[in-house]
DNA sequence: GACCTTGCTTACTAATCGTAAGTACATACA
DNA sequence: TGTATGTACTTACGATTAGTAAGCAAGGTC
């Protein structure tokens, strides 16, 4: 029996994760990367500015918050809209796409924080067992 | 109005990913990583050995294909099994935890692979507008 | 005896990240 | 008048991390 491959051009267009050339790894590196998943989660509350976001996620320095808004942004999960006054007042929101990407990684996010005191737990272990 | 901000323990017992010295967060990086992601959800169609990860997933290498299935073990969601023959024979499965978190990443991996049409466009409009 | 295999580990190098500082301009306060 | 503060970034630089390539043990194949 033949391996059923699929050609390449329709692997690339729908998205094949487990090849490593097509460009569906890129958007999954920056809404998996570490801040990316932090801030779908805080926008999924709300739209917030660049500094409600700052404080929000704990942890993040301007720098990534920046690079990583503008890479949710060019993927079109986040819609960000600069009022010219001074001092800049920047707002950020999910699009809609973005608040189908924020259900997902919130669920991943949920399942984290309920699930850590058996992950805890299992840490402990292996810790002891040495 | 007063903020209702729980303990620290509490926050860190159940989880809480937006304060940055809870160990959730580094639950968070190992199962979120680049290669994590994608292990998790080979795994998901049954034992593999060490190499049949390594060319299922396509792009890792062999240092980072070990580095994450030590983190993925240690948080207990993968499990590994070595049977002392030559040349080795190491068996890579998921916990029943490591299965729970393999479908959320999963339904966040296909949403991305079902919705590459959509943010290629984007890109190619942002690209285009230029 | 040279070479292949598996599942790693160990150097070395390239990319990425975090920290700190700088930017423009307005407002608050002394 | 002068200093300090706030916003939303960008830039330089040191530190951490990831990727590349090689090495290893010990057996089987040619």
């Amino acid at each position: 029996m033949e391996n059923p491959v699929e050609p390449f051009s329709v692997r690339v267009r729908r998205g094949d994760l487990m090849s490593p050339d097509c460009p569906s790894r890129e958007v999954l590196r920056h809404l998996t990367s570490q801040w990316g998943v932090l801030i779908l989660i805080a926008l999924e509350g709300g739209t917030h500015r660049f500094s409600e976001l700052r404080r929000k996620v704990g942890g993040v320095s301007e720098r990534m918050l920046a690079q990583t808004l503008q890479w949710l942004e060019g993927d079109g999960l986040v819609d960000r809209v600069a009022y010219p006054v001074v001092p800049p007042h920047v707002e950020y929101s999910l699009t809609p796409m973005g608040r189908e990407a924020a259900a997902h990684v919130r669920g991943l996010a949920d399942w984290i924080e309920a699930s850590m005191p058996r992950i805890a737990q299992r840490r402990g272990a292996r810790l002891a067992a040495e």
